[in-house]
DNA sequence: CAGCATCCAAAAGGATACTG
DNA sequence: CAGTATCCTTTTGGATGCTG
C-alpha cells in the first residue's frame, strides 16, 4: 500500500464495488499492470475482496473489506487535505523556486 | 512526500525542533543522502523550516512550518490506524499465502 | 472482459568517500 | 556537524502483446 496507486485503488473503491475496467478508467492513467498488481497485494492483506462471477466474458468485482474501508477512511482524509492544500505548496514551491525572496 | 521517508520525517518533526543527525537517529535506517534529499524537498513544498544557527561546528535545526503540522497530523492518523491493524493485515497475508483455506 | 508475461525506463534507496 | 557526490541495486511504473 506503500505504492502511488494503491491509495487510489482504496478510495475508488469507497463508493461502491467496481470491475476491473471501470476501476482503471475511474483511476485514469493507471497500467492494467499496475492496477491488477496492486489489486493483488491489496487482496492478499485483506484490504480488498475479489469475486469472480462464472459468466463469459469473464466478470470480476472489487469491493472493500471492513478492514480496507477502516483504512480507506484516513487516506482519504489525507488525501482531501493535501488536495486543499496544495495551491499552497505550489506556491511555496514557487517562491523557493525563484530564490527564496522571503528575506 | 510520496516517498517512504518523507512521512516519517514529517512525524517525527511533531514533536518539536530536531537537529541533523537527531534525525537520522530518530528515523533509524535511513541514510544521511535520504535525509537530506526528503529535507529538502519539504523545504521546498513549505511543510518544514531550516534554521542555520552560524556555528562552529554547524547547527541546522529543522522544524515543521504551520502548513507541515496541518498535512502531519493526518499522516499521523494513517500511520497510527494502519500500525494497530498490521496484526490483521499479516493474519490476512498469511491465510492467503497458505492457500486461502477460507473454504 | 480480465489479467499475466516480457522488455524497458525512471525513480527510490543504499554504501561509501569526501567537503566546508 | 551537516551535508554533497558517486556508484550501484532494487523497486516502480509504463508499453505492448498474448491468453482464457
Amino acid at each position: 500500500m506503500t505504492s502511488r496507486w494503491g491509495v487510489l485503488v482504496l478510495t475508488s473503491l469507497r463508493a461502491g464495488p467496481l470491475r476491473f475496467h471501470e476501476l482503471r478508467d475511474r483511476i485514469g492513467g493507471i497500467s492494467e499492470k499496475m492496477l491488477s498488481q496492486n489489486l493483488r497485494l491489496l487482496v492478499r492483506d485483506g484490504l480488498v475482496h475479489r469475486e469472480v462471477e462464472p459468466a463469459v466474458p469473464p466478470r470480476v468485482s472489487y469491493t472493500l473489506t471492513p478492514l480496507g474501508a477502516e483504512l480507506a477512511h484516513p487516506v482519504q482524509s489525507l488525501l482531501d487535505r493535501i488536495a486543499a492544500r496544495t495551491p499552497d505548496i505550489v506556491t511555496a514551491r514557487r517562491r523557493h523556486d525563484a530564490g527564496t525572496p522571503t528575506g
